[in-house]
Formats: structure tokens, C-alpha cells, sequence
DNA sequence: GATGAATGAGGTTTCATTCAT
DNA sequence: CATGAATGAAACCTCATTCAT
């Protein structure tokens, strides 16, 4: 059955095409879940995407190529993630940061495998520059979204706060507490990981006293 | 002239072999600091550490072993630097932590060459069974190395603290501003980094009154 | 034109395989022939067999895997050639014993650079399990042969004989006239070696009269 | 203590040279033995010998050299040996062939180790000129002094013999039934194979009577 | 004379890519 | 479009040889 629209043969093709390439994208995330950065091959991911080796010329310019766009599709996935979460919890600046911690700490975001393929490319970003392009300019956005929030949160509980510190400190720790989770399970629990940043947040925010776990503020 | 020490000559020699092992774990640091670890081959290597490609068989299994080498040799730094830092301020639980913040932030683990290397390792960590290895060891003592300054730093001062949990946020923090500020060294230097942290260490132990940044309390 | 062959693409895919395998052992069987077994290399193999190197991880392990099936398909390629012979002249032992000396004499057994193949093979069986396997389970089997056709013969003719002995005999009169002439062809003829086969046959089986060369007995 | 010979110096410096290259070849053999040509390095050698790898330069002009002397050593050691035991039995042409047998499956020769290694050499002969031409030098003078020995004892018994053909039968025999012994020792004993040679040689030489085994003659 | 550190050529193998089918 | 056979560059590693000590 034909599709109504225009350039239906082109939009066909356009659809398998882009099936096939979703396909190879995927599996080259589950290939480097599986084996790592370095021992992905050309043929692992084809395996994991069920399709034949010589594929991969047909809908990327190598395998290169094909590296760089599944790294774009894992950040282009976490950004509608994100934006899907804060979107649902409306505006106020404390929920929506909130609503970042949780998906954070969560599938599919936190699924060990994926999260490890996240890692695998950050041990490559400084050494490749399309890479590295990629992520600054996610994770400049990033700080700065976590910074007007912040901003604002502080703003309207009437608190002085220097926001682009704070935007560190928050883009960092739960960056360094995702990173750590990774790379050791057993430290602590993402729930766990959860709770030092809602610590974290509501301390900043000078609501310490309703805290939740035993660290009693003051 | 003669050597009056005892087989000179066999103390030269064995000196000659724990020498070159250490010209080639260099070699292999500098190697993957200039093209990462994915592009680092035994010719990259030998070519830092100026000696032929032949030569990597006399010391090591393989590559695979002197990469291995190369991070434990890392790790060995870092503790041995760590040790230095906070045993050269004395007791004081809260010195300490700030020297630990101190090392972490400078030269030579925050030489931006270095700090890539490490990088590059904990991209590899999770799908390398010995490197995980001696991650995960070194790691673990030194999160529980935190918590126990952090426990001992709140008792001195009768604040009621879950030195878990606070020693997660500090150490994951830490490691977060690092590998945030190796990732892209134009969001923080490294000193906005140390009084990030210093800030929320003055912060967590009820000292946040003096503040040094503009990050006033309350 | 289409074939009326039932899925006729896959049946030449599969053909194609087993040809480049064939093709390799081929070229495996060339090369040492050509320089001996010490000094075949993956790069002289695909050379004799008109392929490029890395072909040869396509079909088999490696090179050990190809060496190994190339002494295969010579001792299938033996056992083929000797029972095609020794059936071929019907059911007497005597004729049977004979045709097997005749087919050892001729080519393609006899082939100059064939036969030495065979030596630089022996060469290495003693210390190679598996080699040496499947030529143990080959010259057992050839030795059994022997002895039950001599034992038959014997007992056709009211002679007694100790078969075993005998099949001893025969099988390393032949092995070593095979092997004597392999590494010295000016030493004997193929023709003469044959005589000498024969010789020891009748005058074993007690036909010693009509003797055809000028070995008179007694 | 001085020798008395002349050029003491000297004959002293070329007594510990001779001593050097003579473990060197021992060590040659026995690595050979041990792990077979192929795999026989320089260094399996030299451990072999219990001396350093760089030495092999001092007396030989490298590996090849080494091994060709080494085959040169056990082509003069059988030499040696098969003269004493032809000597040893006085002037009788049979008693002196099986003298020949019975030191062909004696030790030294027969030690399956080190007819292993002379096994090994075979498989190298074909393409090597120079053990090549050690090789054919020897087997040509060993077939002749059979065949001398062989109508030499007809002659004596009146017995018509064509020598040549008998010497190319004994020669080859005995070497196929030592061959096969050291490529399956399963198959039969050197005893047994010493009465294979026995037998045949009283079957020769008209002398079948008082057969040994149950091989009845005629 | 003896050692073993160092070299670099060359072997096997893996792998991204191309291309005929 | 899709396949996988084929290629050849390049990686790792081994090893015979050289040479300073």
C-alpha cells in the first residue's frame, strides 16, 4: 500500500533505509555493551543487527561513520529523555531537577549495559574530534539548563547563590556518581545515588530540614 | 675504575631491566595520551619510548600485559602521591580532605595529558577483567578512606552525619569535577573545581559560615 | 537463462567454499613441494594457490588448521587411489598385494614433489598429536590390510605364514623402497623397486620359480 | 696441566671450542628431540646446551650451520658405530649384516627419541642441498657395503644373487621397519623387527631351514 | 670468552573495505 | 538491495643475529 506522501517510492526507500539504519546503529550500541570500544568489529555489530557485513557501506561512509552516529543517537535519545521527564513535571525549577535525577538513575538511561557504552566513548572523546564536538556541545547545554534552573530555584526561595558553581557541583556529582555506579555496582544503589543528589539539592536550596535519610542537617 | 660494590655489574643489569620496563610503561602512558588508547599499537609506544618494537617481548608477556603494567603503574602514582599530600598536612581529618582536593586538582594527576590516560583506562575498565581488577581495589579503599575522614571530621564536631553517603557525594563528586574539567577544560578550571569542593566539604561539617565564594549560606 | 536448479545461487555459494578450500590445500601440498615444510609460509601457500593472504582465515583456523586438512586430503587422496586399484583387479590377495605395489610405483603416489610431501609430513608427525593421529589411524589400518591379503594368499596355497611378521615386512619393504627412492632417485628405479616388491611377494608366497628378474632362487 | 701436543695454547683454546661446539650440537639434537625442527629455536637450543643464546655466533656461523652439523654429528656417530659392531664380529659377510641389524635397533640409534630427530632431518633432506649431500654420500656407501657384504655371502654359499637388487632390499627394509617403528612403536618391537631383518636375510641366503618363527619356508 | 640486551625482518592473523553476483 | 568472497594493510609477536659490556 502506498503512502500518501509525496515522493512515495523515495519515502519508501528513505524507510527502509532508515530502518536499516537504526538497525546498524543499535547493534553497534549492543555490540560495544557487549565486547567494549576496542573489540567491536565491524562483524560484531553486524551480528548484533542481524544483517550482513558488506551493509555497512550501503548506509554509512565506514565504520567510523557509523561509530559517530550511534554516539549522535544516544545523545539524541538521552536529550528527549531529559526533556520528556522535565516536561511532565511542569516548571517548577526544583521538580524539574528532581525529574533529571530520577531518569538519570534510571533504565533506560541506568541500564548497566548502555550506561557502560556511555563510558566507552567518553574514553574516546578527547582523542576524536567529531566525537568530542558532540559532547561538548550536549553537555554545554547540559550545565547551562541544570544552571538556570538552579538559578531560579534559588531566586524564588529568595537565596543567594552563585549558579554557575552550583551547576557544577550538580552536573558533576551526579555525573561522577553515575560514572561510579558503572564502573562498581556495589558501591551504592542507583536509589541510593538518587538520594545524595536530593540530599545535595535540597541542602543547596536551604531546605535541609525535612531530610529524608539519617544525615540530620545542623 | 673499579666498582667497589658487590657484582657491580649484575646490580647494572638488573637495574637495566626494571629501567626499561619503566621506559616502556612511559612509553605506553605517552603513547595513549597522544592518540588515546584505541589508536596506541607497540610501534606508537616503543616510538615514546625510543627502542625498537622487538624489545616489548623481553619485559612483557605482550601488549596486552604492559597496558595492564601501565595502569597498575598509574594507580601506584596516584596512591603514592595521594599518601604523600595528606600525610604532609598531619591528623586533622578535615586537612586532610582538603589535601586529597588539593592533589586532585593539580599536576601532575590534573596534567591534561595524564588525566586523558585515565580516562581512556576507565573506558576499557568494564569489559577488562584485571584492569576492573585493580580499579575496583584501589577505588574501594579509597572511598572508604573518605568516609572514614568524613565520620571522624563530623565527630570531632558533634554533627550528626551518614559518612556513607557522604563519603559517595565526596568522592563521586571529585571524580566527577575531574573528569568533567578533562572532557572539556573551558567549563571550570581547576581551581573553581577545589572550591567546589571545598565548599560543599565546609558545607557538609556545619563550617559554611565562613564562605569564601560567593556562594553565601543561607 | 535460469537454472531449473532448486535455489541455484546458494548451491554455487556453497561450491564456492569448498573449491577455495580445496584450492588452499592444493596450494598448501604446492608449496611444500616446492620449499619444504620449514619454509611454507601462509604467503607462499596463497601464492602456489593464486590467492591473497588473508583469504586463509575465511576457510580454515589458521595455518596449522590448513597444514593439518592439506596431510587430510593426501591421505584420503591414498586411500581413494588404493582401493580404487585393488578393487579393480577383483578378489585374488596375490593380484590385490600386487596392484598395490603398482599404484605405489606410479603417480600421482610417485610424483616426485607429491612424494616428498609425504616425507617433509612424516618429518613432523612424531611431534605433532594430531598429524600424528590421523596417520596412525591410517597405516594401522594399511597394515591390517596387508596382513589379511597375505594371510588369505597363504592359505590359498597351503603355506603356512606368520601373517603378522609378514604384513610387517611387506608394509616396510615398501614404505622404506617408497621413502629410499623419494630422498635418492638415482639410486633405483621406480620400475626396479617393483621387482623387488615382487620378488619378496612370490618368494614369500611360494611362487619362487618363475622368477622374472635375474634373482634366481635357490 | 699442560698437554704435551703442539701449539698447547692452541690445541688448550681448541679443546674448549671443540667442547663448546659439541654441546652446542648435543643441544641441537636434544632440542630437536624434544620439540622437533620446526619448533627448535636458537634459544631451545641453547637452553638445551645450558649456555647463553648469543654464543651459537662464536662457533658456528649461525643456526643453519649448527644444524647442518648436527646432522654431520649423528651421520658420523651411526658411521662410527656400524664399523665397530661390523668389526667386532670379524670378516663373515652374514655375520656382519646382522651385526647392521642388531645395531639398527639398539640403542644408541634406536632410542626413540633420537631417531625421532634423525626422522626429522629426513623431512628436511629433500630441499636442503647441503644435508642433502651428507645424507646421499652416506646412504651410498651404506647400500654399497650391503650389497658387497650381500654377494660376498651368496658367492660363498654358490648361491645366485642379484646383489643390487638384494642390497636395495635390505637397506630399504631395515630403514622402512626402523622408520616405522619410531612413527608407531606400537606396531611391533625392535626385537621383532630384528627377526623380520633375520629372516629375511637367511630366506636370501638360501640358509631357510632352521627358520626361527613360524614363518615356514618354501 | 661469554652474556643477554637490543634490533628489525618476517611470520601469522585480524579486519575494514570493495565488488561481483 | 543485499550478500559474503576476496583483498591487502597493518597489528602483534617471534626469533636469528649483532654487539657493548
Amino acid at each position: 500500500m502506498r503512502r500518501v506522501k509525496p515522493s512515495p517510492s523515495r519515502g519508501k526507500r528513505a524507510g527502509i533505509g532508515a530502518a536499516r539504519r537504526r538497525d546498524l546503529i543499535r547493534g553497534t550500541i549492543a555490540s560495544i555493551a557487549r565486547l567494549g570500544y576496542h573489540d567491536s568489529t565491524v562483524q560484531t555489530i553486524c551480528d548484533e543487527a542481524g544483517l550482513s557485513r558488506g551493509l555497512i557501506g550501503h548506509y554509512f561512509k565506514g565504520k567510523d561513520d557509523l561509530l559517530l552516529e550511534a554516539f549522535r543517537y544516544l545523545v539524541r535519545q538521552l536529550r528527549q529523555e531529559a526533556r520528556r521527564a522535565t516536561n511532565a513535571v511542569g516548571t517548577d525549577p526544583l521538580k524539574r531537577l528532581l525529574a533529571v535525577v530520577d531518569i538519570t538513575f534510571q533504565k533506560p538511561i541506568m541500564g548497566r549495559d548502555e550506561a557502560a557504552v556511555w563510558l566507552a566513548f567518553w574514553g574516546v572523546v578527547y582523542w576524536h574530534p567529531e566525537l568530542r564536538k558532540v559532547h561538548l556541545k550536549v553537555w554545554r547545554a547540559y550545565r547551562r539548563f541544570v544552571s538556570d534552573l538552579l538559578e531560579s530555584a534559588a531566586r524564588e526561595r529568595g537565596i543567594p547563590l552563585d549558579a554557575r558553581m552550583a551547576g557544577w557541583a550538580f552536573s558533576q556529582l551526579i555525573d561522577g556518581l553515575w560514572m561510579g555506579w558503572v564502573m562498581d555496582e556495589t558501591a551504592y544503589t542507583p536509589e541510593e545515588a538518587k538520594n545524595v543528589m536530593r540530599e545535595w539539592l535540597l541542602n543547596t536550596l536551604g531546605e535541609s530540614e525535612p531530610r529524608q535519610s539519617s544525615t540530620a542537617g545542623r
